[in-house]
Order: C-alpha cells, then structure tokens, then sequence
DNA sequence: GCCGTTTTCGGCCCGACTGTTTTCAGTCG
C-alpha cells in the first residue's frame, strides 16, 4: 500500500486487484461458488487495465458499477479501499483462512482445493510449513495427493520456482527464432509461430506460447523436449508440452491441424479477456469457440484464418497488439479501428548519442549509419553537463559538438542533421545548460536521470517546473523505468500530461528494450489528449538505430497512429510543428 | 458476485495433461 509523504493513502490500480484477487483466492480455498470467485478475477482484471487511476474515480464520486465485472457489492469494497487503505471484508477472511494464500498458490502445481487439504489435514499455513511437511514425506499420504505429487512440490520449493517472472521481450527475440527454426526442421511441420504476449508484442513475457500446425502423427511435441537447452518437461502429449529451458523460460507448444490454424492463432495469442469476450459472443449467437474453430452445433463456421473468425463477428481482423479487451472489440465493431503507425512510417530520429558524451560510436559514423537506415533527419542529443557518469558535456565541449554538428550537416547529403541535446533536470527542476546554448539548439530534449526516488509529490513538481520552460520541447523516457531493474518514478502522470498538453510538449516513446517508456497504456493516454508524441532509439552504437521498431511496437500497443507521431513528418514539417 | 433486445433468475469459456483413481478431480492456460 503506497502512502504519500502528505499522509493520505492512494491506492493504484495494480494494488486495489491485488486486494481483489486475494479475496478470490481465499473465497476458492474455502471451496466457494467458484463464478464468485471468478468475479473477483474478472473485477481485478478490469482494474488492471484501467488506465486511470481507480482512486481519481472515487475521489469524483464516480459510480465504479458501470465498469465492466464491477456491481454494487465490489464498487463498495474498492471505495473502502480507496478511502481508508484497507478492506474489513479481507482481512476477516484472511484471518478465518488463516494461509498465506497469495504465495501458496504461486507454487506450480498447487490450487485451492490441494491447499485446504494441506491445511486441514497438516496444518499448512505458510510455504515453510509446505516445505517441512513435504521433506518429511507427510504429504504424499494425503487424499488426493501421492508420492509424484509431493516430489514435485519438493522440487519446485527448492528451485524456488517464480512462475510470475517477466523477460523483456526483446530479450527472447533471439530464442524465439532458434524454436521456430528448430521446430520448423521437424518433418510435416506447416506453420510454426510465436503467439501468446510475445505476438502482443507486450513490453515483457512471461513465457513463449509456440503454435504449430502439422499433419497428425508429426513428433512435434518430442521434436521439442529434445531442443537442446530444455532442463526439464514439465508436461507432454500428443498435442501439447511444456519445457523449462535453461534459466527457468517456461516455453508452451501445441500442435493443431492446418484447418483449425486461424481459431488456435487467435486463442494463443490472446489475451485471454480478448478471447473471452469472443467466446462470448459466440455463446449469444449460439455458436461455440474453441481453438479449433467457430461452430455451430457441429458445422464448422470458421477457423482456418484469424480473418475468416473475426469476420463471422463483423469485424476486421483486429492487430494482435490491441488484443487487450481495452475497447478494441468495441471500436472493431463500429468499424473504429486506428490505423497504427509502422516501422516505414518513420523518417527521423530524434535522440541519438555519440562517443562526446556516453555513446560508443563518433558523430560521423552514428550519421552515415542513420542516414544507411534510410532517415531523413538525426537529432544528435549528448548529455550536458551535470551528467559526470554519461561523460555529460560542459560548456565548453558542448559549444564545439554544436559546430562539430553544423559543420556535418553542411557537408552530408540526403539527410539533416540537427543539433539537439538531451538536458538533465536537475533536483529543482531547472535545465541544466545555459540559455544561450538552448536558443541555438533545433531539438531540446529534457529528462531525469538522478533522484528518481524522490516523493511523489516533489518529482511531479520538479518535471512540471522543466516542462514550463519555453525551451524544453520533448520529454524523453517521461518515468525513468527500466525493466526488471528500476520502477517507474513515482509521478502523478495526469498533470504531467496535462503539462505536456498545454505548453505542448511532445512525449517521447523511447525504443530501448529496457525502457519502453512511455508504456503503451500512457502513449494511448497521451495520444487521446492530442499530445504530441515522438519515438526515437536512444541509440549509443549504430546497431541501436534500428531498435525503432521496438518503440513502434509500444506505439501501437497504445493505439498510436502515424498522425500522432512528429517524427511521421518531413523534417521541415517537424521543426514547424515543435514547440 | 455479475449480468440481461432470449432471462431480474439462472446462467457464467473450454480443452489438455497429470496423477490418482477405477471413472475423474485438480490444475493450468
């Protein structure tokens, strides 16, 4: 629970459904109805894919029950929580419960039922007690349990298994393809493709969800258990198997024939509230969804195509990265659909480093590789100088990279090449470079890179005292977060873009894998208030320059089209349209 | 506990695999 320095407590949405899921984890031990219990399931969800702040709503008096999956009894709990911090409700089920719930049913293998049984029978309250009463073989007596049962918690106790870790997706790009090849080699193989979140293109992965289609008989399922580095088969069958490669990416495979090809695609590749809101569908009309196909009784609608399934439904086929059931079904429905941006839609690059400041490469040779990549203006953005672990440039250095930059641009051809700097905020928010040096620069960029722990109340306070400065035109990688290493600064986002909108700042969608940031659910935000936005590499070598298609994939993730993108634009176009 | 142009009550997505069972419950995605 997140207390503000002022004292009052807010809640995000993230933790208001982590609240909700618990309650439905305990509710599921105690053997409840198990549609209330998905209805807690299905109320978390929807608060996780709120984009704004659930608190905000009930601060407004809002009425949260026209949100889908929440009624009158769940829109009373999360405004207890909102308003007090906490929920009377859970914590007397969590002490009548009496289990560690939340971590218990991490463990794979282990449900709600098993784990009343644990606790009935053995007492088990925490994964200690777990772990104690396996090693001294209690469990395997137990009804419903047994000897491989028990071996099988042991082992994923001790390997202390997280099955909710996340991988930068960019990070599995290279697996991914040596599968697909892998599995491509196996006799009687027709398509082989990377579904599931990775297909979604979501920033991270949890695991690889790998679709083939194959005559049947093909040994896919055992072409895979002996891919060279899976450590161990967690499940395999005919049509289906689970591996753990080695350092624990949970990799998924099935196997359907070619005609189902289009109902598995969409079914693998999710997400999962997309798909059930198309079975649903489905179930009005009549009709039943599967992975193999669409039916009606036992005729065969749809299933060899994604597009002749979404079709059956009056829709186009829906781009995989809008899979998120965030109004996508809806906006299909109404022929609403945004035209997102891709790669080609680019034509400049708007925050690159060189060896002056912390890049690897000189000036001429990250130019000549951008203008290879064929675009039509470079920002060359170094660090200034507050910056002493980027090799940030003082004054003096900064005034000759500016004419280092001028001189380059005289001389090359087919492409601009516009001085820019990326300005550190300091602590009071003011911009670290003189003024002089801003007027001169054509793309001023200005972003954090120390003190990204200061209260919230704070930093928001010291971006929107940068952003007020007339020079300061983009704001790069707006919440400091880097996957798996660095939260997101703790900032009130809402002023932030409210900021950016009305001194018309752009923001930036920065492409680095690690970054991502702004993330997809703030880039749709920023993109329905009409802030301008910007995705540029980051580049600190030539081989970063093409890393823009990472940030498209989050653009489009935030349904972005090319039209809300400045760096779509001519270079002259471009210049007219910054701030 | 939610939801409704079939329903304000009676539904609620669907199938694969495992292990324990002797016909299927539990778990997972």
């Amino acid at each position: 629970m997140a207390t503000e320095s002022s004292g009052s407590v807010t809640l995000r949405n993230r933790e208001i459904a982590e609240a909700l899921e618990e309650i439905g984890e305990l509710l599921a031990i105690e053997g409840e109805n198990p549609f209330r219990v998905r209805a807690y399931e299905n109320a978390a969800r929807t608060l996780r894919a709120l984009p704004q702040p659930v608190a905000e709503l009930v601060e407004r008096g809002e009425d949260l029950s026209r949100l889908r999956g929440i009624g009158e009894a769940l829109a009373r709990k999360i405004e207890e929580l909102v308003r007090s911090g906490h929920l009377e409700y859970l914590e007397r089920l969590e002490r009548r419960v009496g289990v560690d719930a939340r971590d218990l049913l991490s463990i794979p293998g282990l449900g709600p039922k098993r784990l009343r049984t644990l606790r009935d029978l053995l007492g088990v309250r925490t994964r200690e007690d777990l772990r104690r009463a396996c090693e001294a073989g209690r469990v395997r007596d137990l009804p419903g349990f047994g000897a491989a049962t028990e071996r099988k918690l042991c082992g994923a106790l001790a390997e202390g298994l997280d099955v909710t870790r996340r991988w930068p997706r960019a990070e599995l790009v290279p697996i991914a393809r040596s599968l697909v090849e892998h599995l491509s080699a196996c006799q009687g193989t027709h398509h082989v493709v990377v579904a599931g979140s990775y297909r979604r293109k979501r920033d991270t992965v949890g695991d690889l969800d790998l679709l083939v289609t194959a005559r049947k008989g093909t040994a896919v399922t055992e072409r895979l258990v002996n891919y060279g580095e899976v450590t161990e088969t967690l499940s395999r069958g005919p049509t289906r198997a689970t591996v753990m490669l080695a350092g624990g990416l949970l990799v998924d495979l099935r196997v359907v024939k070619e005609a189902s090809y289009g109902a598995a695609l969409a079914y693998f590749t999710g997400s999962r509230a997309h798909q059930l809101r198309l079975r649903r569908m489905a179930q009005e009309r009549g009709w039943k969804l599967n992975e193999y196909g669409l039916f009606a009784g036992t005729r065969k609608l749809a299933g060899a195509s994604e597009a002749s399934l979404y079709k059956r439904f009056d829709m186009p086929v829906i781009p995989p990265e809008l899979r998120e059931d965030r109004g996508e079904i809806e906006a299909a429905l109404a022929g609403e659909l945004p035209h997102l941006i891709t790669p080609s839609d680019l034509r400049g690059d708007l925050h690159v480093h060189t060896n002056a400041s912390d890049g690897r490469e000189s000036l001429e040779v990250m130019v000549a590789a951008a203008k290879a990549l064929g675009r039509e203006y470079v920002a060359i953005t170094d660090h200034t100088g507050g910056l002493g672990v980027a090799h940030g440039l003082g004054r003096e250095r900064m005034r000759a990279h500016l004419d280092a930059i001028e001189a380059l641009d005289q001389r090359t051809e087919g492409l601009r090449v516009l001085k820019g700097a990326e300005v550190d905020i300091r602590r009071d928010g003011t911009l670290d470079l003189d003024e002089d040096l801003l007027e001169e620069l054509d793309v001023v960029l200005v972003s954090m890179h120390s003190q990204l722990r200061l209260p919230r109340e704070e930093q928001t306070a010291r971006l929107l005292h940068a952003l007020s400065h007339p020079r300061a035109q983009i704001l790069a990688h707006p919440s400091g977060r880097l996957l798996g290493r660095r939260p997101p600064m703790a900032l009130d986002m809402e002023r932030v873009l409210d900021a950016a909108a009305d001194h018309g700042v752009a923001l930036e969608i920065n492409s680095q894998p690690l970054r991502l940031d702004l993330d997809d659910t703030w880039a749709r935000a920023a993109r329905e208030r009409g802030i301008p936005l910007v995705i540029s590499s980051d580049a600190h070598g030539t081989e970063q320059l093409e890393g823009l298609t990472l940030g498209v994939d989050q653009a489009r993730r935030g349904w972005v089209r090319a039209e809300d993108v400045l760096n779509t634009r001519s270079c002259r176009a471009f210049l007219a349209r910054l701030r």
